[in-house]
DNA sequence: TTCCCGTCGTTTTTT
DNA sequence: ACGACGGGAA
């Protein structure tokens, strides 16, 4: 098969781009991850050894599609498709010890780094109430999500008028810095400061790296962090043969330090780039890319970009309207029923998606009564259960003894008598002889004030903890169970036998499970670190199976990448789309966030799409009525009502609003130089005639009027509302009490006479 | 040292 | 409404 079969002119310009900077402008659904393949395919036809290539992306899920596919294409090619994360942890493995780390490191989860932090402020004297832990650990995150060293966050702090909270982070942050390197171990945003740091303060190291990856791929360049991008940078200066993909609309991770505006400096970074837009979608009908498109449209800073299909129109989506949580959890349900019994959809094929996770409960439980099957992607939640974290952390000890985490998560689990006042002396002790904890529990002798009974018992546990090892049990599987039966680890829970009980044994199992399936999956290269790291860096998006038959449950976050025949979107409720916290202090930027979240989630939908809002909504125990969202107002949509009779009474809420005009021109001439512009205009102005074409029918509707559809029969018009493109018919069906809100220019239905 | 109970805060999104 | 945490009792 030829690798341009089937591509469009600029598909194929993309796929047959080989040396020198590239920057592919890929908007929903054209066909990206194929271009990207297959150019890898072709560079490697083109004679560059697949070891010179290297693909970046943000999730395993992507990683894992990508390496995928290209294999298809290149059987044993080995190109190598990593994750950030991944990229940097192998790298850190290898030349950690630059930054003073050993190649054994720890990665902490968010639960370690808490405790971390807990900790450093109590050795500070801080008060945890006060100064929430949370907090100034989203606090470092930011800043180093930034680059941002302790101190030199110190010296901001000195040169600004820092608040209090500002002042104890920037302590903390020095401490929990301090603590972290101690115990040879990482967060997650190390594992990206820490490869900066590599990169930029050894040239040679670089300068081989950059060597060995010539050519090096990234994955949905818009949301990369500072961090990221200057990995990246670092990687791409001798050979700038990079290629990054993305889409600045599809930019939904600022919260978390993406910039955007990474994405337009490729051009200043890289002067002689090419730009190639994706403009052609593949995925969605036209009314579902019409009312994404229209919506985007009202973000003013954007580059101006149309999206075309050539896909039919398909039928228009729809807006469910529903009393409260309870019902709208159920309207879904039946909604995808009506879909699936229908034969021309499997559960499979059905998505919903939700701006917190918190929305899922409702509908896990409307499912469960309806019998519908589904899966959550929640894929973390497994390991974060404690009886795992603490097996995790027995493993985490034994492959790093200095692993502080990790010892006191284990010191005292299963009971073993070593309580909090006791470890404070170690610890304490430990501190000030210069000792790793588990040193120090042999010397237990020593420490002064210890208890008899912690004296005895400290150095036993280090014994055992000394004859634990990959190497005496043989695989991570082995190790495991010598790990229960040492620390006798199920007996915690054997004499109980609720049912919480046998939930922690049934998790020990299947951990045992995932250790001995890592075992065969690796052969003869097992490594406790292989392990770790395949736990650590699991997310929750990683756990969805789409073969399982099952409707799929998530984030609006989590779905991007994604596609799905059928796509409902819960909760387009102010306050919830678009969250609160971009609602506050009149911040523009995160509603435009918000808006290009919420036009991620519906570009997701290839046939059908549902948006569901709730008239009541309970939110922190308290139920509260809901006001819809403003996104509402941005794009024409089918109103439904999902419960019998409420439409009759004329609610605020239910009234059809004026659709507000998208604003002229997007600005963002500054950001975007003029060659970029001028093709990215071409395209819009291509999309813009298509538009035009068409010709605005004058509705023909009146009150009264029956009328046919294909889907509910025959029906009368109730109601009329709106001028132009937004101009509303509302009917009764006949059948079932349905009620429903047409926007007229695309109404499938056929007048019958009056009646 | 552990366990039980009451109080408090908590919710964005994720590698 | 729920879970985490802290304080007090066994």
């Amino acid at each position: 098969m030829s690798l341009l079969e089937g591509l469009t002119p600029a598909q194929r310009a993309a796929v047959e781009h080989v040396d020198g900077p590239l920057l592919i402008l890929a908007g929903p659904g054209s066909g990206k991850t194929r271009v990207v393949t297959r150019r890898i395919a072709n560079l490697v036809q083109q004679g560059i050894p697949p070891r010179q290539i290297l693909a970046i992306t943000f999730t395993n899920r992507a990683a894992d599609e990508m390496r995928e596919r290209v294999e298809q294409l290149l059987p044993e090619s080995h190109v190598w498709v990593s994750t950030f994360h991944r990229l940097c942890v192998r790298l850190l493995r290898q030349y950690g010890n630059v930054v003073g780390l050993d190649s054994n490191f720890s990665i902490l989860d968010t639960g370690d780094q808490k405790l971390l932090v807990r900790q450093v402020l109590s050795e500070l004297d801080f008060d945890p109430v006060h100064f929430a832990p949370d907090k100034i650990l989203w606090r470092i995150s930011n800043a180093k999500n930034d680059c941002i060293t302790p101190e030199m966050y110190q010296r901001k702090l000195e040169e600004t008028i820092g608040d209090h909270m500002q002042m104890v982070t920037g302590k903390v942050f020095e401490r929990y810095q301090q603590r972290l390197l101690e115990a040879n171990s990482v967060d997650f945003d190390d594992l990206l400061i820490h490869t900066v740091t590599l990169l930029s303060e050894n040239p040679e190291l670089r300068a081989t790296l950059d060597a060995r990856h010539r050519y090096v791929l990234v994955d949905e360049y818009q949301d990369t962090n500072l961090a990221q991008y200057k990995i990246v940078a670092a990687l791409s200066q001798q050979h700038p043969n990079l290629c990054v993909t993305g889409d600045p609309d599809q930019s939904i991770y600022g919260w978390r330090g993406a910039r955007i505006g990474n994405i337009f400096a490729f051009r200043r970074d890289y002067p002689e780039h090419v730009v190639i837009p994706l403009e052609q979608n593949f995925r969605s009908t036209q009314s579902i890319l019409q009312v994404a498109d229209q919506l985007i449209g009202h973000n003013q800073k954007r580059m101006a970009k149309r999206l075309v299909t050539e896909n039919p129109d398909g039928d228009p989506p729809q807006l469910l309207i529903c009393p409260d949580s309870h019902q709208e959890a159920d309207a879904v349900a039946r909604q995808l029923r009506d879909l699936v019994e229908t034969g021309e959809y499997r559960w499979s094929d059905c998505a919903v998606f939700y701006r917190v996770n918190a929305l899922s409960r409702s509908l896990e439980a409307a499912f469960l009564r309806q019998r519908i099957p589904f899966q959550v992607a929640t894929g973390v939640a497994f390991y974060e259960r404690a009886e795992v974290k603490d097996l995790l952390a027995y493993l985490r000890l034994v492959h790093n003894p200095s692993d502080r985490s990790a010892f006191l998560r284990v010191v005292n689990s299963p009971l073993r008598g070593l309580g909090k006042t006791s470890q404070n002396r170690l610890v304490e002790w430990a501190d000030r002889e210069g000792l790793t904890l588990l040193e120090a529990c042999e010397r237990a002798k020593e420490i002064p004030k210890l208890s008899k009974a912690a004296q005895v018992k400290f150095p036993v546990f280090a014994r055992m903890m000394g004859e634990l090892s990959l190497a005496a049990s043989g695989s991570v599987g082995e190790l495991l169970s010598s790990i229960l039966d040492r620390t006798r680890f199920l007996q915690q829970w054997e004499a109980g036998g609720s049912e919480q009980d046998g939930d922690k044994i049934a998790n020990v199992e299947e951990l045992v499970g995932a250790a001995r399936s890592y075992d065969e999956h690796a052969a003869d290269e097992i490594s406790l670190e292989g392990f770790l790291e395949q736990v650590a860096l699991v997310s929750d998006v990683d756990s969805i199976d789409r073969t399982t038959g099952e409707v799929t449950l998530m984030t609006m976050h989590a779905a991007k990448g994604l596609e799905f025949p059928v796509v409902v979107i819960l909760g387009l409720e102010e306050g919830l789309i678009p969250h609160e916290r971009s609602l506050r202090e009149q911040n523009r930027d995160e509603l435009e966030e918000e808006r290009r979240l919420l036009f991620v989630g519906m570009t997701r939908a290839k046939r059908r799409l549902f948006l569901t809002q709730s008239r009541m909504r309970s939110i922190h125990g308290r139920t509260m009525p809901t006001i819809a969202s403003p996104f509402l107002n941005e794009f024409p949509i089918e109103r439904v009502h999902c419960d019998g009779d409420e439409w009759e009474f004329a609610q605020p809420w239910l009234e059809q609003a004026e659709a507000s005009p998208p604003p002229q021109e997007p600005q963002l001439a500054t950001l975007l130089p003029g060659d970029l512009m001028s093709k990215l205009k071409t395209g819009a102005d291509l999309a813009n005639g298509v538009t035009q074409g068409k010709v605005e029918l004058q509705s023909g509707y009146a009150i009264g009027m029956q009328v046919r559809h294909p889907r509910y029969g025959i029906g009368t018009v109730v109601n009329l509302q709106g001028m132009g493109l937004n101009r509303t018919v509302t009917v009764r069906f006949v059948d079932g009490d349905r009620v429903q809100d047409f926007v007229s220019k695309h109404a499938p239905l056929q007048p019958i006479g009056v009646g």
